[in-house]
DNA sequence: TTTAACTGATTAAACGTTTAAGCAATAAGT
DNA sequence: ACTTATTGCTTAAACGTTTAATCAGTTAAA
């Protein structure tokens, strides 16, 4: 055993120890490294005798060494890391997958790296370019606006990944989403049932696909329930400032005499935004202005009444991604698949 | 909770292609390898011609090579990735932390990988030894309870890492974090200045130090202030039944009416649960309660009123997290170091 | 008794890099 | 003209694993 002094400020002891590796392993045992690899991979296709496990496995421990994973896998090809792109870590909707995610993964013996894009083309690349730089198994990214050919580059490249959140109409690729159109479709069919028809729908201005599809989803259920739809109540904000932008929209909207009955916000920013707003100029809600949102976070139950939401199934959509792209891990040859998710309307008392 | 499957007629990849190696690039350009890993790392120290540069530049361009960052990792020892281990990446105060702390890794070339730990003790040594097996660079912790004897032992392997959120009394090791008792002990003065005496604290059944010290700082401001100290105005919960636990107590405290006049709560998820119990029981806030919170959360500017809050400096945090921990990779010999950053009392309307 | 089969181990090549050392060829110094 | 430097490139050894191929014994079969 290789011991070098160092001038450690850690502690006590100042010897610190070299890694041990596999050589270590063997010579205490007195094998070769082969056996050691054998033994500690424990590989029932490999002859070994039972004294030769001992002694490998008392050497491991005594040692107590740990197997390198980069030399593992610079050999075996296989890294058992996933790449989880986001467009932001720090929102709660992606946060709360995350950790769905990097438990599924865990469970299957892999470890996430996380990446933030902030819905930038180029961050986007460069955060897949450094995932496919460490050689990860697979990724897992909700695309960006517009990365169809920079995806399909990937593709050629044999990396498996699948999409989640987004999807990107041209692209031929294992998708886990919900059906935006239908649950917005359900929720302002909700609003209307509750005789609310001035409804404003509050969004982003995009190219996001599933975002496009909350806003057709809004106008198909007035278009059914042959509400009229009017232009200055679809409120388009710019994602990078979002509070001024809906600030100055429901001023408009709602002072000094609401000329809608309802606010649906497409996004937990957007309606997180629009609370906050909702406090400051005092609306009462229920009853001058109905509030649905999309996806789930604690803010929702801190307002002033529960806010009527659309809640994704996030532990599956988390589950399906990981068991999916361990199945195209597994066996390159499988299908692609777009799978569809339910999300529910959970009804407070805001609607 | 599946709706609907579509598959697709061909798989992801019937042609496998291999990756282009830095072989491959020698070849192509007609050099050696060295010469190619010279010229794409290019290193001025060695002696290659201009002619060489460009053939290898190009050949490299061309056949789209990028290093494996596997293989340079398994030579150079070195991997440019960090290991965050948090107790949970879906709490928002994690959350924004490791988005901050993202940023600032990439910022110097470094990839993240996460690890939520639920604070449980286990989980939390699997973690950093999978991070440590993975050859991490460096970790940046925030510890779970009675982490003290494993995190030595990391630093007899010499691994470096840097402690956040929480620190560890009996280990030397370099910390980034705020002081809890003062900042607690100001909160408390606050709402004792603004003539509430009768004040609730809540927090959780812990062994963790910093939380510890939010509670001594509490006391230490009633006692300067001759306020007397009440135990049943020190509600510990479970933080396994945050909901359960929060809800009991506070109709207790607040039903039929307020024993209190304030409630402190010494997390943002204690917060945001003690919230929600007050807008079920419908307790005026400011007016029968003052209401003060640890950390930073949406939903505190959602609350009927924004809620009075400590803000921690969260980019400070992370920012010197990641500074710190590249200086300690860098120079070894770097001496540990406790940085004390400020907290800041953030006066909303509820207090 | 000879050969074949099996058992339990070892040797060595490979994974894709980096980098010290070496080797021609040319330039410079005396 | 002869040594010495310098230049530009290559060779080959490592990093820590896995694993195919091989080898020496032993046992079973002929």
């Amino acid at each position: 055993m290789l011991k070098r002094l160092i001038f450690s400020t850690f502690g006590a002891n100042n010897v610190v120890v070299k890694k041990v590796s596999i050589k270590d392993v063997a010579k205490k045992a007195g094998v070769s490294i082969a056996s050691v690899s054998y033994v500690l991979n424990n590989r029932k296709d490999s002859r070994i005798s039972e004294d030769t496990i001992k002694k490998v496995k008392n050497a491991a421990q005594e040692l107590n060494y740990r197997p390198n994973k980069i030399a593992k896998s610079l050999k075996t090809q296989r890294t058992f890391t996933f790449g989880l792109l986001v467009a932001d870590i720090a929102n709660p909707y992606f946060s709360q997958l995350a950790r769905i995610i990097e438990d599924a993964a865990k469970h299957i013996g892999c470890t996430l790296i996380i990446g933030s894009c902030d819905e930038d083309k180029e961050k986007f690349e460069d955060l897949i370019n450094t995932f496919c730089d460490r050689q990860v198994d697979g990724l897992i990214i909700a695309p960006v606006a517009n990365s169809a050919n920079f995806l399909e580059r990937i593709q050629k490249q044999a990396i498996p990944f699948v999409l989640i959140d987004r999807y990107i109409p041209s692209l031929r690729a294992t998708t886990i989403g919900i059906d935006n159109t239908e649950v917005t479709f359900k929720g302002t069919e909700h609003l209307i049932k509750n005789n609310r028809k001035k409804i404003a729908f509050i969004s982003y201005i995009t190219d996001l696909q599933h975002l496009l599809d909350r806003e057709i989803g809004f106008k198909n259920a007035l278009k059914a329930h042959k509400v009229p739809i009017k232009n200055s109540r679809l409120i388009k904000v710019d994602k990078d400032f979002i509070d001024r932008d809906i600030d100055k929209n429901l001023k408009q909207l709602l002072t000094p005499n609401p000329v809608i009955d309802a606010l649906f916000f497409s996004s937990n920013k957007l309606a997180v935004a629009g609370l906050k707003t909702l406090v400051k100029l005092g609306i009462e809600v229920p009853e001058k202005i109905g509030v649905l949102a999309f996806d789930e976070v604690e803010a929702y139950k801190v307002f002033k009444v529960p806010v009527s939401h659309i809640k994704q199934p996030l532990y599956e959509i988390g589950v399906q991604a990981v068991t999916q792209l361990e199945k195209m891990i597994k066996d390159p040859q499988t299908k692609f698949q777009k799978t569809t998710l339910e999300a529910s309307l959970i009804v407070g008392a805001s609607s």
